[in-house]
DNA sequence: AACGGTTCATGAAACGTTTCATGAACATGA
DNA sequence: TCATGTTCATGAAACGTTTCATGAACCGTT
C-alpha cells in the first residue's frame, strides 16, 4: 500500500507491479524492458496515478532541460519576436524556457543569472545592453546583439550589411543626398554596425551623407530640431533618410508630416527590423527584416551544442529589404 | 578536503568550517545562527566558492518558486504586454516563470500543463483559447480572460464595462447610429462580453446599431464588404464604430480611409486594449484601455495565494477611456 | 546551588530519481 | 553437456538540501 502521504512514487508503483524500482525507472525512460515487466509496471502506474516528478532526476543528473532567457522586456515588438520564436524552438527540443525581463537593469540581470546557476540551467540565452556583464565560464551562455568575447557566441543579423543594402537600395531609388539617425551611442553593439555599414556604402557611392545620433535618453525634440535645420524654405536638404529602427522610422514620419514633408515624394525613409504593425500587418514602413526566427533557431543550437564542440564567436545572418510605402518602390 | 568531482556542498562548507551541516543551511537561508558560527560559515563559502543549488531544496520540499504562464504568443502586444507585467510581478515576488506558448494549440498547452506538474510548480496561470480543457484540480491554477468554473479564479478586465462605455462614449460624442465588429465567434470568453455592454447601452440609449461578428478564419474582405454593403453614395450609414480590439480598428480605418470615409469626421472609432504603436507611442486609436498590470498582478497575487483561502471566482478590473484621433475629442 | 527555561548547534533521516555492479536466466556453438 | 555470451531484472548507493529530535550551554530566579 503506497504511504497515506503525498503522490505515489516510483517506489511504491515496483511494489504495486511487484518489479524492482530500477525496472520502473526504464519503463519510465522507455529503455528496453521485458514485454510482461512494461505491461505490470503500465497497469501500476495507472492503477496508482503515478505522476513522474522530476525533481530526484534534477538532483540526482544535474540535468533540467531548461534554458534561461534574458531580455529586456517584450513591449518593443522585435523583442517579443524575438522570445517568441526562441520559446518555440526550445519546446520543439523539449526543453523548457526560464523567463526574465530586466528592464535594463544590471542588477535584475545579475541577479537571475545567479538563479539561473541556483537552478542548474543548461544554458543561457541573454539579449543585454550591460556593457559590463562578466559572463560566466562554466556555464553554456549565447549573446544576441552583443559580442562579447571570442569565448562567448554571439548571433545577430548582418547589421553592417543591412546598413550597406539600405543606403544602396535608397541610391538605387534617385536619392542623391542621405541621412542616417540612430538613439543610443552609449553601448558599442552589433546593431552600431548598421551605421558602419551606412556610411561604407556612402562612401563607396560617393554620395554626401549626414550622421545623427543621439544618447540614450536625449530628448526627442533633438530629433526633430536636427529635421529643422535640414529644412529650408520648406524643403529637406536630403532626399533619403536610414533610422536605426522601424520605431524611430515611424516616429520621424510622423514629424515629417508635421511639417508637410511628404514621404516618400519628398524623401524616402527606410527603417530597420522588420516590424509589423500590431504584428500582423503589412510593413508599415519600408524596412530592412530581421530573420528573428533564424537568429531564435541558432541562438537555441548554439547554447545547447555549446558544451560538445568550439563554437563560433560570431555568427551574422542575413537581412533583407522590403519595401513598405515609404520609399519609391 | 572537498571531494576533487563537481562543486563544494554544503557538507565540504560545514567541514571546512569545523560547523555541522544544519548550520551551514541555516546561515544560506538566513536563519538566525550565532554570531562566530555565521562568520565560520562566510569564510568557508567563500574560500571553496560554494553555490547554492536549488535542487536539493526542490526534492525535499516540493517548493520550487516557479510559476508556469500559458500564453499563445507574444506577437500580439496585448499578450506581450501581459507576458511582460507577469514576469515582473512574480519576479518581485522571487518567483521564476516558466514560459509556454501554445500558438493556440491544444496539445501543446496540454504537453506543458503535463511538464508543468513534472516540474513541480507552484501554480499555473493560463490564457487560453481551449475551451474543452480541463483544469487540474491539485495545483494552483488562474485563468485570464475565461471564465471555466467557479473552483479556478479567472482575472479579466470589465469587457462589460468597457462595451458599455465604448457605445455612451460614442453617442456622447454625437453618434446617433452605431456599429460592433468582432473577429472570432466560436469561444465564448470574457471579451465576449464587450459586445454585450455595447448592446446594452444602445438599447438604453435607444440608439439603433448593426452587429457584425466574423468567424474566427474568415477571409478579411467580408468585413470590407460588410462595410461596403453600409455605404450608400459615398456616405457611411452608421457614424460610430466600435471594434473588438485596436488591432481591428486600425485595420477598418485604413479600410474606411481607402474607400474615402474620414475618419473621424465621417465616422467615430473605437477599439478596445490600449495597445500603443511599437509599444511607445501615443494610442493610435482611441480606445478601451485594459489595465494590463493590474490584470498581471492579480493573477500573481491569487495564483500565489490560492491554496491558503477560498479565492474569488471572477476578478474584473476597471478599464478606462483614451482618446486617440479616431473619435472628436 | 538547584531548577526551569531558552537558545541554538548537531547530525541523521528523508525527499524521488538514476545508475551501476551483480547475478540470474537463457541462448548459442562446439 | 559444457563453456561462453547476451540480455536484462535487481536493489543499494548517491545526488544536495531541509528538518527535527536531541542535548549542550547558558541565563535568571528562588
Amino acid at each position: 500500500m503506497p504511504k497515506a502521504k503525498g503522490h505515489p512514487t516510483m517506489l511504491d508503483v515496483a511494489r504495486e507491479a511487484g518489479v524492482a524500482l530500477g525496472t520502473v525507472s526504464k519503463v519510465v525512460n522507455r529503455q528496453p524492458v521485458g514485454e510482461d515487466y512494461k505491461r505490470k509496471v503500465e497497469q501500476a502506474i495507472l492503477k496508482l496515478g503515478y505522476q513522474y516528478n522530476s525533481s530526484g532526476r534534477v538532483l540526482r543528473t544535474d540535468r533540467t532541460d531548461t534554458v534561461a532567457l534574458i531580455i529586456p522586456n517584450t513591449i518593443n515588438p522585435y523583442f517579443a519576436k524575438l522570445v517568441h520564436y526562441i520559446n518555440i524552438a526550445l519546446e520543439r527540443r523539449d526543453k523548457k524556457t526560464l523567463l526574465c525581463f530586466t528592464d535594463y537593469d544590471k542588477n535584475r540581470e545579475l541577479e537571475f543569472i545567479r538563479m539561473a546557476r541556483e537552478n542548474q540551467v543548461d544554458g543561457i540565452i541573454a539579449l543585454t545592453y550591460n556593457a559590463e556583464l562578466v559572463i560566466p565560464e562554466d556555464i553554456a551562455f549565447v549573446t544576441i546583439d552583443r559580442f562579447f568575447s571570442v569565448s562567448v557566441p554571439c548571433i545577430a543579423s548582418d547589421n553592417f550589411g543591412g546598413g550597406w543594402l539600405a543606403a544602396h537600395r535608397l541610391y538605387d531609388l534617385g536619392c542623391r543626398r542621405l541621412a542616417f539617425m540612430r538613439i543610443g551611442s552609449s553601448l558599442s553593439n552589433e546593431p552600431s554596425k548598421r551605421k558602419e555599414g551606412f556610411v561604407a556604402a556612402c562612401v563607396e557611392l560617393d554620395v554626401p551623407f549626414e550622421l545623427k545620433i543621439l544618447e540614450d535618453n536625449a530628448p526627442f525634440g533633438e530629433f526633430e530640431a536636427f529635421l529643422s535645420s535640414h529644412i529650408q524654405n520648406g524643403r529637406l536638404d536630403f532626399d533619403g533618410l536610414f533610422c536605426g529602427t522601424d520605431m524611430l522610422a515611424w516616429q520621424m514620419i510622423q514629424v515629417l508630416k508635421g511639417k508637410g514633408i511628404r514621404v516618400p515624394e519628398d524623401v524616402q525613409v527606410i527603417g530597420f527590423d522588420g516590424i509589423r504593425m500590431f504584428g500582423t500587418l503589412d510593413y508599415t514602413v519600408s524596412t530592412i527584416i530581421q530573420p528573428v526566427q533564424e537568429i531564435a533557431e541558432t541562438a537555441v543550437s548554439t547554447v545547447l551544442s555549446s558544451h560538445l564542440s568550439t563554437v563560433p564567436s560570431l555568427i551574422c545572418l542575413p537581412v533583407q529589404y522590403a519595401a513598405g510605402g515609404t520609399t519609391r518602390d
